[in-house]
RNA sequence: GCCGGGAUGGCGGAAUUGGUAGACGCGCUAGACUUAGGAUCUAGUAUCGUAAGAUGUGCAGGUUCGAGUCCUGUUCCCGGCACCA
């Protein structure tokens, strides 16, 4: 990127390169490296950055610290910290960041105690793959890579309470999310109260262990996993896709596995949505994610066992002609008759090699054997038959459903794939086909609902099930328990201790159970955990042993936002002066959270349950974590092509600070567009905001001929006199902080640029007015704004001065231009007074002979007067 | 298939309640200053047309004095979910 220094040097700029053969002669400024770069930035951003940390310009007192005023008001601008990888910071980044320190620096100035942090997401996956990959220890790795990334932070002039800073791999970080795991591993799903409770309620109550263990909010399961055996660990059904999209294999295994139970919050994570400030499609996957279906469960006699199935239309009960059990239902080996025993077996050992991704995959063609056993319909009697197919999974509702052909898409082509009766139930109410339709409509052949709408149906079928003890009304969820132990080294141990085959929570006092230091921590292949390996911390001395899984990566990053807010605490997690000051009046404590889409699911899923039981604990005075949240939008390559290195099109943020300096790449990513919007990187976009912050720096600097810069004689300590420009920066201190407050950062910056061209051609440029602009610049252009200022005499920090307020009076026109339109067309604009009247009005546009030549031969109809604006003749 | 979001110049994008479409920036054109320009400044730049003027916000309709904006239908693009009973 970096121009070659024999070509022509410039003359215009502030930095010249001298011509060749002529010698350097002393600068005020070190001489750049090329042309293009008309402000010494190099110089001044280091500088600033300096001097706000010498300064602890952006501290954030506490409640608990002597400078704490509690009559300020919070304001929690929060980033989704980053993962610390070692490729570094990309152009992504500083998106966001960019974004909250603008809105963090500007609610300081306007009198708010900001509380804007950061931190580095460093345990994971990725990092023990990275320090595998590299051969170093992932704590040598993690440190290195947090390094780089502080650095990079730093470099672009952030305004964080760096005091705050934290890292998930710390041990203090580590003692308190083992301790809010305990919190969890001690409670249970209250169902009466709906929320979370002490066990040691249910211990009082006379429940024994095991009673208690079936219903703790963490637990130990035997069930299907994800496993990768590449990664040597078991994955939640959320990764999965990730790293299978990453090239690594994963494959269904039964397995022993901690997990969280989740499930218990489903209705309260999709309604407490309703309370928060969410862009709509993030609560749509998430509600979708949660998946509710409302229906009913019904038992069926199968030779003598009961089959339970989920319906969500138990309105076409008497359409059911079949039932079908997932392959893997316990009841198959039970109730498949002689003759049926060979081909069922072989079935579902075809099944059991295929993943279930694979049995997603092959949705079109239905497959499925008969059981040769009998069902019987609860509502008619009558005997239907029994099959197996994959189509129907165990891991939704109860693995086996009853089968309506003539009103549910898949059973129908199940039925006539292999020739099963088809029976009309539902009448459409429409002129649809009855077969396969799937709507409402009137139930028919259906005996006690005959000729009721479907929802009525339903309810009339639920309320005959239930009197009749042979089903009842059930919420069925999509989501599952969060599978929450993996088999890795870089993660959080469990605080948990086995003895005589029985889990124990570990001491509080005994935290932070740290990982021993292993000298091999590559997968084997196996599911055995890596700990184990570590005999001596597996082996205690009294013969317990060790829980040897460790914890995903996601526990760090469920509750980090509360951790900044009180960073030092060795007593709690967050002590109540500090949770009770940073907590909204609103139920989602952090005000404002920015970060990527790819956690819709995941994080923000995982966190909200976590707060929610904290919450339920008394723990935490807020339900949600986020109130409001904002996405930015992927930035793109130069291409439009996502950014990766097999295309080459990534960009290395280090690359465009050292050209255009961090004020230009933190001003391009918040011109480029809407921040939420995908949007594509172009270089010459950079080029144009670095423009803009040069002709910034000439409004106030003029070159010498020498080459050093001084104070523009145009910059000038007295009122402004012209009216115009007037109007222009007051309504820049309008649109900038209004604009601010709506995160719509490019119109901002646009405003910005107006008021800059509106100085650079003004003769005067006010002192008073100028600074104004300056302050409004700073949050976006922090290091250039602050050195303007100082150099113009400027005493205090402009990140410490208070926003300007707007002068209403100085916005007012008294000239504007009316529209004057024939039939809607726009004929003419005239210059007129701002209060001008109908009256007035029609008669300047009469008087416009651009409007009579179209009024020519017309009879005038109508006239719209919208004052100020509009005058619109109708004639024809 | 279902759910969500989107479509405006050569490009990124502006546009209160329906009221001048294309702000601002990039790119491009011309000029100025220059030994030089890839610096800077000035002017211009939706399309067609010499002009007057006409056309123009994915496409087809509709409502309205007036539609990028509202309504109906439709196409394409992006994201998510996907045999969830």
């Amino acid at each position: 990127m970096a121009k070659n220094p024999a070509q022509p040097p410039c003359c215009g700029g502030v930095f010249l390169f001298n011509p060749p053969g002529i010698p350097h002669s002393p600068r005020p400024f070190p001489i750049m490296s090329d042309a293009r770069k008309p402000f010494p930035f190099r110089e001044f951003e280091p500088q600033w950055q300096q001097r706000w940390e010498s300064e602890k310009t952006f501290r954030t007192p506490g409640p608990c610290d002597a400078d704490f005023d509690p009559a300020k008001p919070k304001y929690y601008v929060l980033d989704m910290f980053p993962y610390p990888s070692g490729a570094g910071l990309h152009v992504g980044h500083p998106e966001g960041y960019t974004a909250t320190d603008i809105i963090g620096r500007y609610k300081r100035m306007t009198g708010h105690n900001v509380l804007h942090p950061m931190g580095y997401d460093s345990f994971g996956l990725p990092a023990e793959q990275y320090a595998i990959k590299t051969g170093q220890h992932p704590a040598i790795t993690t440190a290195a890579n947090i390094e780089t990334f502080r650095r990079q932070l730093k470099s672009l002039g952030f305004a964080y309470d760096w005091a705050r800073e934290i890292a998930t791999t710390d041990p203090e970080y580590v003692r308190w999310t083992q301790w809010i795991f305990l919190q969890i591993y001690n409670s249970y799903f209250c169902e009466e109260t709906n929320k979370a409770k002490p066990v040691s309620e249910l211990e009082a109550k006379g429940w024994t262990l095991d009673q208690i263990d079936d219903v703790r909010l963490a637990f130990v399961a035997d069930t299907p996993v994800w496993w990768s055996p590449d990664l040597g660990t078991v994955l939640a059904n959320e990764e999965v896709e990730e790293w299978k999209s990453k090239g690594h294999t994963v494959e269904r295994r039964p397995l022993r596995q901690w997990m969280l139970r989740i499930t218990k919050y489903a209705q309260r994570l999709i309604d407490e949505l309703d309370t928060l400030d969410w862009p709509d499609g993030i609560k749509m996957l998430q509600k979708n994610w949660i998946g509710r279906s409302e229906g009913a469960e019904v038992d069926f006699d199968v030779q003598g066992h009961t089959v339970t199935v989920f319906t969500t239309r138990p309105d076409t009960l008497f359409g059911a002609t079949y039932m079908v059990l997932a392959p893997e239902h316990p009841l198959v080996a039970k109730i498949t008759s002689a003759e049926q025993k060979t081909a069922v077996e072989a079935y579902q050992k075809s099944i059991s090699s295929k993943s279930d991704m694979d049995r997603g995959d092959l949705n079109k063609d239905k497959s499925g054997v008969p059981t040769g056993a009998f069902a019987i319909n609860p509502v008619n009697n009558a005997k239907i038959p029994v099959w197996i197919a994959d189509y129907v999974m165990m891991g939704y509702g109860t693995g086996a459903i009853m089968a309506v052909p003539a009103h549910d898409e898949r059973d129908f082509e199940f039925a006539q794939k292999f020739d099963l009766p088809i029976l009309q139930v539902v009448q459409p109410t429409n002129d649809a086909d009855w077969q396969n339709y799937t709507d409402p409509g009137i139930a028919i052949n259906s005996g006690f609902l005959d000729g009721l709408p479907t929802v009525e149906a339903k309810a009339k079928m639920i309320d005959w099930l239930d009197s009749n003890n042979l089903g009842k009304r059930r919420i069925q969820y999509k989501l599952r328990d969060w599978l929450f132990s993996r088999q890795r080294y870089w993660g959080e141990p469990f605080p948990i201790i086995w003895k005589d085959g029985r889990h124990h929570a570990l001491a509080e006092s005994e935290l932070p159970l740290l990982a021993p230091p292993l000298d091999d921590y590559k997968p084997s292949g196996s599911p055995e955990p890596i700990l184990t390996k570590a005999t001596e911390w597996v082996n205690l001395p009294d013969g317990s042993i060790r829980e040897t899984n460790t914890m995903p990566q996601w526990a760090g990053s469920c509750w980090y936002y509360l951790r900044y807010c009180d960073p030092g605490n060795t007593k709690r997690f967050i002590s109540t002066e500090a949770e009770s000051y940073w907590t909204s009046d609103k139920p989602g404590m952090v005000d404002l959270y920015v970060g990527g889409t790819e956690h819709a699911v995941l994080h923000l899923l995982y966190a909200r349950f976590w707060h929610k039981v904290l919450f339920d604990l008394g723990h935490l005075t807020t339900p949600e974590p986020f109130q409001k949240l904002v996405n930015q939008g992927l930035i793109l390559g130069e291409d439009g092509q996502k950014m990766s290195k097999s295309r080459g099109n990534v960009v290395n943020p280090d690359d465009v600070v050292s050209e255009y300096g961090a004020d230009a790449l933190r001003l391009y990513e918040m011109f480029m567009g809407p921040l939420e919007q995908v949007k594509p990187w172009q270089m010459k976009g950079v080029e144009g905001v670095s423009r803009f912050l040069a002709r910034v720096w000439r409004v106030a600097f003029d070159e010498q001929p020498d080459g050093s810069c001084q104070n523009s004689p145009k910059i000038q300590d007295v009122p402004c006199a012209d009216k115009e420009l007037l109007r222009v920066v007051h309504e820049t201190l309008k649109k900038v902080g209004e604009d601010i407050e709506k995160l719509s950062f490019n119109t901002a910056i646009s405003q910005m640029m107006i008021c800059t061209n509106a100085f650079t051609q003004a003769e005067v440029v006010p002192k008073k007015e100028f600074i104004q602009f300056l302050t409004v610049l700073n949050p976006f252009a922090p290091h250039l704004a602050e050195e303007i200022h100082a150099r113009l005499g400027g005493n205090a920090m402009l990140s410490e001065s208070t926003w300007p307020t707007y002068d209403p009076a100085a916005l007012v026109r008294t000239q504007i231009e009316l529209v004057v339109q024939v039939n809607g067309k726009l004929r003419d604009r005239l210059m007129v007074s701002k209060d001008i009247d109908e009256e007035g009005a029609k008669a300047a546009a009469f008087a416009s002979s651009k409007v009579s030549e179209h009024l020519d031969g017309k009879t005038i109809r109508k006239i719209i007067f919208v004052p100020g604006k509009i005058f619109n003749i109708v004639a024809n």
